[in-house]
DNA sequence: CGGTTCCTTGACACAGGTCAATGATTGTGG
DNA sequence: CCACAATCATTGACCTGTGTCAAGGAACCG
């Protein structure tokens, strides 16, 4: 693992931006400095940042590349989230709690880890960033419901088309291409995080590119309508 | 809607008793007063607490009865969760965010609002009361997080024992009766919950009773079997 | 280039959804 | 307090969507 200062230019699009930088805070005195030492760490593809029990004294959002969140509760892994650059790992308890999942590198990626201990100091020193905080991680609750309710609610197909959509619109919101994503994981970690079988996600990528929504080159997956696949999925569920 | 004070003794099994109450808080000068000046609030039966759309300025935890949470996303409103006594309700963004769920009360219940203005001066005083609320948040994330895994993994009879064991074991952490459940909710309400629908519930509900791990008597579930039920939810998912 | 690993496609079975009919429980007004 | 209506729960019969198993085929790696 390599050590890193993070530099400016990359947190242009980071989530904690607000509180790293001088957007709200340029008032608060003492935290610009400070904030810029915020450790940077690269984890090689295939790799985990941590894993299921370690204890954790930071909590970490990735920078670039991509990192999967797999529930190490009980039974075999199966993943719960797939991070982007500019989103929050699931947080872990507070000061030092032991982890509930294990974060895997789907690519190689940096991760900044953001210890607690400077946290409170945030929170000591200016309400504002504390909001932002919270609504970090009111947004990182909001991602698992949505995956909850999508899960529940729709097909396989929907479900397929639902991913790529959500996915698409992460990297579209944060200024990263969009039309053509290059899908890390592999079929098996895709089913997984929709609550199918591989042969199911295969089939419904295929069944979509029959319907020329997408087009289908392995990894590469580039995205043709993208209002028609939004469509398919958040068509009224399964109120057949 | 009702407004009372707290008192004392509501507070014994709170889950945010160690913020409100001189646990680890005593040091801190200046809190103990006003901590006891959280509102409490009565909802009916049946009534909203606050619905998908709204402004909300505080934080919640139920105090007594049973909440049901609707994400009220798009399509129709499925139940995300149900909150029991001394459990934090989905935490909405940060200072005053639009509610992304519907709160509904399953029994008559009683619900602290806790404003985030005071949430804030903990903060500033004690990072130790700090770390206690990002447990509680992290620990709700968690929980969407296992219902997510429940409902990938398992078939309808498991998720329906699951249901049921969690139900227990949550009641009785808080010391609360649990081997007798008397569930407010409708069996669509825990289709909902569990992504099934009533009819299946049902069925599962009386093959239980079949095999004599639970009694039925319509909203009144008796647990005969805790641990076979639990076993039969934590068993090896689904790799039949 | 040969061996893995991953992806795609097909045939079939079964869990759970759907539709429909009956029975239990709750609530309301006379 | 009873009777009636409305809601909710249960059960059965049938059907569809995915899981399962199995057999190629494509891509990746040393």
């Amino acid at each position: 693992m390599t050590t890193n200062t993070s530099r400016r230019g990359d947190c242009e699009w980071c989530g904690l931006r607000r509180i790293c930088f001088p957007g709200r805070l340029t008032a608060e005195p003492g935290l610009g400095g400070n904030a810029l030492r915020i450790r940077c760490i690269r984890v090689a593809r295939g790799h985990a940042l941590y894993r299921s029990g370690e204890q954790i004294e930071s909590f970490h959002m990735v920078r670039s590349g991509c990192i999967k969140e797999l529930d190490g509760a009980r039974g075999h892994d199966a993943v719960v989230n797939f991070c982007l650059p500019g989103e929050l790992l699931t947080v872990q308890g507070a000061p030092a709690a032991r982890s509930q999942t294990t974060s895997v590198a789907v690519d190689t990626s940096f991760v900044c880890a953001i210890p607690w201990r400077f946290f409170y100091r945030v929170c000591a020193q200016s309400p504002a960033a504390t909001g932002e905080f919270i609504k970090l991680i009111a947004k990182t609750g909001a991602g698992a419901r949505e995956l909850l309710t999508m899960i529940r609610g729709q097909g396989a197909l929907e479900r397929v088309a639902g991913f790529l959509s959500d996915l698409r619109g992460r990297l579209q919101i944060r200024g990263l291409p969009a039309r053509d994503l290059k899908l890390g994981m592999s079929r098996d970690d895709i089913a997984g995080y929709l609550g199918l079988r591989s042969e199911t996600v295969s089939r419904c990528f295929s069944e979509l590119e029959r319907r020329e929504l997408i087009k289908v080159r392995a990894k590469r997956i580039e995205i043709l309508e993208p209002e028609d696949l939004r469509r398919l999925w958040s068509l009224e569920p399964a109120a057949h």
